[in-house]
DNA sequence: GATACAGTCTACAGCGACTGTAGAGGCAAG
DNA sequence: CTTGCCTCTACAGTCGCTGTAGACTGTATC
């Protein structure tokens, strides 16, 4: 197999090349081998690392938990127990998620509910952001982004 | 009433005081009174107004969207329609969401219980990882943090 | 060979929504 | 008057990239 350019790389493993060079930089692509000219050259294996890479983020693990994934990947005689225990942190994470997330849904959808038209000094909307107070969702920590 | 320092507003409405400044120099909270010395000063309004951006921005909205709801807040005198569609957009956002996060539920279960322990060589989180073609939530968009 | 154009290179700034830091000055209680 | 917290400004850092600038490389067509 002759070795392929980044761009080749990108669209194979369908990442974008600044996003490859990036992750080259934060140490979780190795330092590929270079072209006389410098270029980036990389096979088949990379192909495949990168679209791990893509799939875990696609799964929502943070980069320290794919580094540590990578770090496992090397080493197949390890117990794979490390792994599970990696998932299994990550499927908490999703379902306390979605738990808040479920909650914001009822709030908005009875403050939209509750809204009967009419102008913005009576909206039920704007109301129902002010008062915190009757709300189920009281208490949240900080929500994270969308 | 007498007016307040930046570190009543912040425990009255909840907010931390860096974040307070922060919401001052992207114009979300007007400019402040000052004392002679500088300290900013506030009043109950600003109470109110604050603990109003705190419980959007726990409902997710954007600050953007946040930034829209405080302008119509102060034309209480316009139709309240534009309040629900800020709402509305708010709530597809958080159903999108949901639905991802469901998705992504179901995955991350399935390679858990297929994982039936022994060495990461032949594990089956791994191989649900690096096989992204069975699996359904396939062709994600691009997916925000947890 | 010349030219055009896409691809690649480095280095650095910017995104959102803050958080943390440094170093200086302010204010009230004991 | 000292102690100890509060506040000030200004700027760097967070995460996971994305975008930009300006220069070089590689390939296809004339």
């Amino acid at each position: 197999m002759k070795p392929m350019t980044i761009g080749r790389l990108s669209s194979a493993a369908k990442v974008k090349v600044t996003t490859i060079r990036y992750y080259e930089s934060i140490g979780l692509m190795g330092t590929p081998d270079r072209s006389a000219s410098g270029q980036r050259l990389y096979g088949g294996v990379d192909v495949e690392r990168l679209s791990f890479v893509r799939h875990a983020r696609e799964l929502g693990f943070s980069m320290d938990a794919i580094k540590d994934l990578i770090g496992l990947q090397t080493e197949p005689d390890q117990d794979c127990s490390a792994v599970d225990t990696i998932a299994q942190k990550q499927l908490a994470e999703v379902q306390k998620r979605l738990a808040q997330l479920e909650a914001l849904e009822r709030e908005l959808k009875r403050m939209i509910e509750n809204c009967r038209g009419g102008k913005v000094g009576g909206c039920q909307v704007m109301a129902a952001i002010n008062d915190h107070s009757e709300c189920e969702t009281d208490k949240h920590e900080r929500l994270k982004p969308l």
